[in-house]
Order: C-alpha cells, then sequence, then structure tokens
DNA sequence: AATAAATACCTAAGAAAATTATGTATTATA
DNA sequence: TATAATACATAATTTTCTTAGGTATTTATT
C-alpha cells in the first residue's frame, strides 16, 4: 500500500479511466478492479469512491442505471460523451505528469523524450 | 500548469529530491529550480513550499543554516542522515507508484518489467 | 531619483479531497 | 447462526493545498 498522500488527485482520473477501458461497473467493482489490478497496492476507500461518483454524475461525466439483484440495489456507471472527452483530457494530463515527474526526479535517462 | 490537484502528494518528495541531487538549497531556489527544471509545469507555491519546509525541519529531515546577504536572509536547508533516508524511501515509494499507475491505466505494454 | 520587478522570507483563512468511523441491509459461507 | 463479503451511503475530522495577505531588501528600468 502507497502512503495515502500519493495517491490523492488521481482518483477521479482512474475511475474515469476504468469505465473508459472495462464499460459500464458499479462503484464497489471499481474498487476491486484496482485492487486487483494493482495488487492491493491501490485500494480505494468507499469514503472517497461514493463521493467521487456522485460528484462526477451530477458534472454531467457519467450516467447511471440501477439494476436490482433480489432486493439489494446496484449501481452502474458509464460515460457520458462529455465524460468519455473528460476521461481523454485526465489520462493524458496525467501521462505527461508523470513524464514531468520522472525527469524531475531522474528516474530515466534524460535524453528520450526527444 | 496541471491541475494543481495532481501535484498533491508529491511536494515532500520532490523538496527532498532536490536537496539530495543539489545538495543545500534555501526554499526560493527550490521553487525556482523546480520551475526550471519543468519548464514552468510545476510552480510550487510559497504558501505550499514554506510550512512544508517547517514541517520538515521539525520532523528531524532538514538541517538549517542561516545566511546574511547584507540584511536579507537566506535559510538553506540540507538533508539529514534520517532525511537522506526518508528521500530515498519517498522517491522509491513515488517511482513504483508511477508504474503502477502507468499499468492500471494502460499507458504503455504491460509486459516490460516483467 | 523614483518606480517596478525580482528576491526572500512568512502566516492565516478557506477550499478540496481524502481518511476514519459509522450506518444500513442483503447474500454467501463456515 | 455467526461471520464475511457484497453494496450502498454519509458525517466528522484531518491533511494538504490555494488564495490572499504581509514584511522587507536588492536589482533593474524609466
Amino acid at each position: 500500500m502507497y502512503s495515502s498522500e500519493l495517491i490523492k488527485g488521481t482518483l477521479k482520473t482512474i475511475v474515469l479511466n476504468m469505465l473508459k477501458e472495462h464499460g459500464k461497473m458499479y462503484g464497489y467493482e471499481i474498487a476491486q478492479k484496482v485492487k486487483e489490478l494493482t495488487d492491493g497496492k491501490i485500494q480505494i476507500t468507499e469514503g472517497a469512491l461514493y463521493p467521487t461518483l456522485h460528484s462526477l454524475e451530477k458534472n454531467g461525466e457519467l450516467d447511471i442505471e440501477k439494476q436490482f439483484l433480489g432486493k439489494r440495489v446496484r449501481k452502474y456507471y458509464s460515460l457520458t460523451e462529455q465524460g468519455q472527452q473528460t476521461a481523454a483530457v485526465k489520462v493524458n494530463e496525467l501521462t505527461d505528469f508523470i513524464n514531468t515527474m520522472k525527469f524531475l526526479l531522474d528516474l530515466e535517462p534524460k535524453i528520450s523524450n526527444g
């Protein structure tokens, strides 16, 4: 597990990208998938996840679709058109940021993007 | 300039790494150097920088040394032994995190670290 | 000489985003 | 039948940053 401060600021991007790559998903599923894909290194807490989903939906990035399994409800989220654009922008921004950080921290040879 | 939320959580690591790579530096210098190295993409604000430096010093990561230029003061910071260890740990952690994020966001071929 | 810009430090109020803790309820497992 | 896993949610608190303000010196410009 990473010291939590690192993950800050990347949650929206992670969520948007999960939906971009895996189609519609429900909240719990997103958290499980991220945990699985990162070997438990990134664990999204529910207190962070649900408010983020609500906020994204409120801002028109996500569509919501309820599904009932017996009496229990699942809320499937999917990207709106606007959400698809936002996802692309956010992922590009994060990619750029990562490259900048790698350079700044001297993590790779400096003459690789020229 | 990146949307500010991305930079969150990386400031301590950036500061510690700057001091690791460039020896003793003063606050203003750190901010300038980071700005210069990232072509203005990462701009550390003073409101974030100085409290971070104070906090790192208070925690025993940094030594401080005052220098006077005429009447103006500069506060040079350098890594303590503990600070050197923390810097290494933090940089490793960030490197690992970056690799995890790249994998998670599918930014590079997945069979590159195996 | 006067003004502006850059250097160099600092703190406080507020916002943003997460953690931690708690809550509800159903379904599957031991 | 107790426990764990699934699945949602919110509230209080903490952390970390932004924004805005403050002081003061030195250098560059007009």
